[in-house]
DNA sequence: ATTATAATCGAACACCGTTCGGTTGTCAAG
DNA sequence: CTTGACAACCGAACGGTGTTCGATTATAAT
């Protein structure tokens, strides 16, 4: 076996491996964590149960690798937002992709955030959780660089507000207020205007 | 049978559902919403898992009842904030006895707001719930009453916004800053006072 | 004392996650 | 080309779950 290139063997194997994760995925999608088993994966890619613990060892490593596939995708949408915007508008659209990405996968929103006792296994969720928790660090920290936000605040107090505000937000709309066809994205959007107006340093 | 006083049988039977209740609430602050389940419920008060039936339809109905009850205890805190503060004050105590009932309760907490597919099955929660929100209400009027919070915003969008900075600040220090040795409270408390200042009327 | 019915249980069913031993297919070395 | 090692996969089983049902016991009303 050649150190670099991979071989047929590999090639399969990684196949059935995304087979598997895209099952996962497309079931949470439909009925949510709760309503997850490993055994209606297995049927739907024809497999038996005992085949995939050759590709995961147990249901929660699956569930965490569709968890870090959803978290990569979470991380794409606030890394779509311009870091060309003017500080202000660029915190406020970092809110606003992390509102659209739980209204647009409310399911993976709710695993994602929602899901307890996930403790992640690889470094790899660790890293891109520091990749997004860095980049609205970044938005803040630039905030108060360009003195959008008053320094009376530590930074660390304001990234938790604004990472509370968004996930509140978020969380409230997908799981208690989704049946309502409110538009709420416009009303977050106010109101993280607001916010951000309400930081401003005093004259 | 008498139409008003309970009769000795009625009287085991709230007792026996009272200690249903009891072992339930005890199991799931122990374990989680996850690591819940009926047959353990009926080992640790000495009754067959069929036993359960004659008191509650199935599992999520037992659930909804321990929700019902979590949610009475969360009204409590709520309802504890003396009226007598001025507006900003009692709006800002509401939101910090919201925060102070997940620290305290973190499994209640996540099981009562965490907790997906659970539609009240009892007009009882929706009454509680509409209680509640009523408070938060009231408390965001009083403020617009006095003055205190500018009238460029709806009321209902601002009552939007405050529920949801303190749920998300909740929801992200229960299950996932728990483990730092942080002040969270008084973090959360300072954020909220900016919250408050910042939507002042302007000059 | 008899009877209706509430309260409870044992046993069973279907589903779940997981393990294990065995079978098949594939690939590389001889 | 044969052979042997090993990856891939499966069937069957174990212990757990929620739930149902028929039978059994306890209680209250007649």
């Amino acid at each position: 076996m050649m150190g670099e290139a991979l071989s047929a063997r590999e090639r399969r194997a990684a196949r059935t491996r995304e087979a598997i994760l895209d099952a996962a995925r497309e079931l949470i999608s439909e009925r949510g964590a709760h309503g997850f088993s490993l055994r209606e994966v297995a049927r739907r890619i024809d497999y038996s149960p005992a085949g995939l613990y050759e590709y995961f060892g147990n249901k929660d490593e699956l569930v965490a690798a569709v968890v870090a596939q959803g978290f990569e995708r979470f991380s794409r949408y606030l890394l779509s937002v311009p870091t060309s915007l003017p500080p202000r508008d660029y915190l406020l659209e970092l809110g606003m992709a992390y509102i659209r990405f739980a209204l647009e996968n409310p399911q993976h929103f709710m695993l994602i955030f929602n899901t307890p006792d996930l403790r992640s296994p690889k470094p790899d969720d660790e890293f891109i959780a520091e990749g997004t928790h860095h980049v609205l660090v970044n938005g803040i920290q630039r905030c108060l660089d360009a003195g959008e936000i008053s320094n009376n605040y530590r930074r660390d107090d304001l990234v938790f507000a604004a990472w509370a505000t968004v996930h509140g937000m978020s969380t409230l709309i997908v799981s208690h207020l989704s049946q309502d066809d409110h538009d709420w994205l416009a009303t977050s959007r106010t109101m993280l205007e607001a916010w951000c107006r309400g930081l401003r340093p005093s004259p």
